[in-house]
DNA sequence: TTGTAAGCGTTATCAG
DNA sequence: CTGATAACGCTTACAA
């Protein structure tokens, strides 16, 4: 006996029994379908407002197998960086009618698992920024295709978007050297996913320079503002004979500027900062930040694409990783 | 005949009959419940590997009713205001064990219609900015409860999560009037959802606190920093004696003092400029911005809240429609 | 511990 | 044009 309301919402079965129709016809109606009389139509759509008739996404999905999710983990929705990732990502989803389910780790590696746990099972790929090793990856994720972001993948079955650090370090540290800086230091990222690169390259460039640096001028930071700042601060105590910085990103370098200053030191005249990604935010301060601007809607672009060819290949495996390249913009600041 | 394979995927069977056992065996062992002998286990889980079996989420869905996805329409997710909302919502979405599949619509009605559709049959709720008349709204969500963003619902079906614009706009009005100002324009976002309110209070208050201004010191701009400096530039243009503005948000805002600096005037001393929305960027930017803050969190917060409640009521009404207040924060623009 | 049977809510197929 | 009937892939009883 199925009343409608027995489990909370009403089936196509209760529509059917109320317009005096098979379930078939119900179908019909609802999908408006041709084979089907103008007046039954009508019969029957209006029992499925009476009966507040919605299908079920889950018996749809199990019969016409078509729907696509793909799973999008990220670091931090508020960091401006990932947001143009996810806008891309959005748009190469909506474009190929695939939906996208989205997950905030905020840095977490114990969220982290818990996204990869749910999106294991909600999606049919996931793309995003992770910090587990590749094996630990592939064993959470279950089986579903994963795309990496701003990280190699090792085994095949991991596809990947990366973006050409090494490049972006050198363009960046040759600007500053160009510029007649020698003692260059660094704000690293504190070591999460994305962080990889930037500081073992700044080292391996420096000394290709000749720069009298090393490990002692990196200073990790967390990938913010304030971060940027404090790291800043720290930096100029222990080096305060520093004439400019290299910085993890945009909003490191913001938070860098902000501190130099503080401390009564003008930009760039007595410290140059340069940043890399390339965020809005970097024209609109004072002064306009130098940095390694990076297509960030591209990687997310670029992340759908290779679900697409994953998911299209029964081979289940990436032959092909883009790597992304940034671009040195000179604004004022460096 | 199924063979593994055969629509794609591996299904359940595939794997019972690889490894020899029933379909139910096989289900105990991937999720696993206890009756199982460690040994019968193993093989089940090999045989799930081999096969690279993956449990359907719309089969299990279909038959354990305990998957909740909400749907989060934006406008535009690269503009800081509206990640921020999102962070909120993901977060308390997380919080209660649901998914949140979101849509960007760029201000596009073409995309919104198109998000509504997706979501109407992908999600249990939407959440999100819409533009269209609140019956529309409810013909084209199909029955799924609708949680309207800064915006009221006039209906008991439609929950809402709205901001005190007035209060927004006297407090801020009061503060440039108290500041000395007179001559005050207006920005106001082109109209869509979010937009609306601003312009209508300006012009209240405006008349309530005596001044000469009307609809003419008012000018339509894009809801970014580009929008801000172009509408400026007209403001600047038909009244040039105005001594400052009240900006549509901070983007707005952001873009104004550029414009106005541009044409060599100086902000806040030749014209103050207020903000509306409390972004970060406002506070990073030269002269830091007089803002409105909104705690834009919040407003996700309770958004899924109000879904919540929906949700747990048969009579799928809301009863209570929140209202986020701004709270001004004065730096040094105005 | 394991297997069998009965749905979960839809759509597709094929008669009528 | 309409309606049985059989999938779709999985889980929850209930038997064995």
């Amino acid at each position: 006996m199925s009343r409608p309301g027995r489990r909370g919402r009403a089936t196509i079965e209760d529509v059917a029994k109320l317009a005096g129709v098979s379930r078939q016809t119900v179908s019909r109606a609802v999908n408006d379908m041709a084979e089907i009389t103008p007046s039954t139509k009508q019969r029957v759509l209006e029992a499925v407002r009476t009966l507040g008739y919605r299908p079920s996404r889950f018996a749809r999905g199990l019969v016409k197998q078509d729907t696509t999710t793909i799973g999008l983990i990220i670091s931090d929705l508020v960091n401006p960086f990932f947001p143009e990732v996810a806008a891309g990502v959005l748009a190469a989803a909506e474009h190929r009618g695939w939906h996208v389910v989205v997950c905030d780790t905020q840095y977490s590696q114990e969220r982290e698992l818990a996204a990869l746990e749910v999106l294991s099972h909600q999606a049919d790929a996931i793309v995003g920024y992770l910090s587990y090793p590749d094996d630990e990856l592939e064993r959470h994720a279950g089986g579903v295709p994963l795309v990496l972001l701003e990280r190699p993948g090792s085994s095949p079955r991991l596809g990947s978007v990366s973006i050409d650090i090494e490049g972006g370090v050198l363009a960046g540290m040759r600007h500053l050297v160009s510029s007649g800086h020698n003692r260059i230091g660094m704000l690293d990222g504190a070591p999460y996913p994305s962080a990889n690169g930037r500081r073992q390259h700044y080292l391996s460039v420096s000394h290709e320079l000749g720069l009298a640096v090393d490990d002692g001028w990196v200073f990790d930071c967390d990938h913010s503002v304030e971060g940027g700042a404090s790291a800043m601060e720290a930096l100029l105590g222990a080096h305060p004979d520093v004439t400019a910085v290299f910085a993890f990103n945009d909003l490191v370098a913001v938070g860098a500027v902000q501190a130099a200053r503080g401390l009564g030191r003008q930009v760039p005249a007595d410290c140059a900062v340069i940043g890399f990604d390339g965020l809005q935010l970097g024209e609109l301060v004072d002064p306009p930040l130098t940095t390694l601007h990076i297509d960030k809607r591209r990687i997310g672009e670029l992340a759908v694409e290779q679900v697409a060819l994953i998911l299209s290949e029964q081979t289940n495996a990436a032959t092909h990783w883009p790597v992304v390249r940034p671009r040195l913009v000179i604004r004022r600041s460096a």
